[in-house]
DNA sequence: CCACATTGGTATATTAAATATACCAATTTA
DNA sequence: TAAATTGGTATATTTAATATACCAATGTGG
């Protein structure tokens, strides 16, 4: 059994980090000591978390300056650092996981999901209408919705499996530019899924998210979007 | 941040050791020094697991003789000590997740499976029926048959659901006596999802699959098993 | 029954990871 | 340009984990 380094941890923290950020134009990150009181933990691991990811040209460094964030998509980051083996991972892998592990748990959701779970429902919808110009709240309202129907399903198997999936969505989304249109038909899919739900009818909710993800799917194919972890 | 205490993660170990064994009758560890080469940490590490495992009423240990396992269906294992959340789960839960993966993974796995995959399938089914006498052994075989059909789907993240599931499957898992007759079950299925898979054959592969596991199922219902981890 | 090997119990020195503090020089900001 | 902020460096301390050695109690084989 081998000891877990912390700063092996932070890296791959701050990697998750800058993956679900800003992370192209050479955007600088907190102040070292900020990164401290975020992480909690001391600055000595987190300069050694920090000049890690320079190594690996993820960041440049400027004395007296700050740390900036290179072009990430076009580095390669060695496994060791990855929590997962993102090796031959593509987006449809990802997509055919999830039907799988969503469709299960939808049809649990339909019997158990109770009031209060569908008014937390009905408020994301809302936020996400609120939200279209901001891809990245969309995005994390968009995964809050689908955890939300895990959990419903009150199945704990299925929330670690989805976490796992989750885990590897995480790191290897990048945020191209969605369409209005196809943010509309996002929340619309999310609209129909509640209704479902709101009706215990299990054959809509499943024929629901499986267009969903089957229409993720086509929007991440006919973008120019590659794994940022080749 | 939290650093991972090595003590910790081997309590977590030795519990699915334990777990995985015969651990009702007083059984005895094996010795502190072979601990440590079985899992590769220091005397010292060791001990303080032991220690934790002891202040559990997990184990007693004796000087100069060894450490015995005790009734440890009985005990309550604080959450911190557990990988997962095991609060609310039942083995109904397992496996109806493990149904949503597999059968995902095997509809795969039929297309993708190639000859040294299947050479492999045909070798753990002998060997199962070698080991009908060792509940231990043949558990350990079955395991393995259900991960390589995932890892024959080449789907990442199914590999990744699968193992999470896994996890709760070994801590789980009480062994109760299997009868002949439903090892010798078990071994038809798993023969019927080979010829399916050298078939190519999807729809049998699915059938097969979810007939075992159901039978799986049915008969850990009807065990008096409980959930040892409650 | 006895000699010897094995086992858990204890103590100590050492290594390495992580923390905590302080101060410097370069950069940024007001 | 003065003050604040930033990364760079050094050092002392704490703690987890290792490595060794030796003891007393227990177990084992002749």
């Amino acid at each position: 059994m081998n000891k877990e380094l912390l700063h092996i941890k932070l890296v791959r923290e701050l990697i998750a980090f800058i993956a679900s950020g800003k992370y192209e134009d050479g955007v600088r990150l907190p102040a070292e000591r900020k990164l401290c009181e975020q992480f909690n933990v001391s600055r000595g691991t987190v300069r050694q978390g920090l000049y890690d990811l320079e190594k690996l040209g993820i960041l440049k460094i400027k004395p007296g300056s700050g740390a900036y964030v290179q072009k990430i998509s076009q580095k390669k980051l060695p496994a060791h650092l990855l929590p997962l083996d993102f090796a031959n991972v593509t987006f449809s892998d990802i997509i055919y996981a999830r039907k799988a592990i969503e469709t299960a748990a939808i049809t649990l959701a339909c019997e158990k999901i109770n009031a209060h779970q569908i008014e937390e429902l009905r408020q994301l919808t809302e936020k996400m209408e609120q939200a279209k110009d901001n891809l990245l709240e969309f995005l994390k309202l968009d995964t809050q919705f689908h955890q939300l129907i895990i959990h419903a399903s009150g199945n704990m198997p299925l929330v670690t499996a989805f976490a796992s999936i989750a885990e590897y969505h995480k790191y290897s989304q990048v945020f191209s530019s969605l369409y209005e249109s196809e943010i509309h038909t996002a929340i619309n899919f999310h609209k129909k899924m509640l209704s479902a739900l709101n009706d215990h009818n299990v054959k809509n909710a499943v024929k629901a998210i499986i267009k969903h993800l089957e229409h993720t799917e086509q929007i991440t194919k006919s973008a120019k979007q590659k794994n940022i972890f080749v």
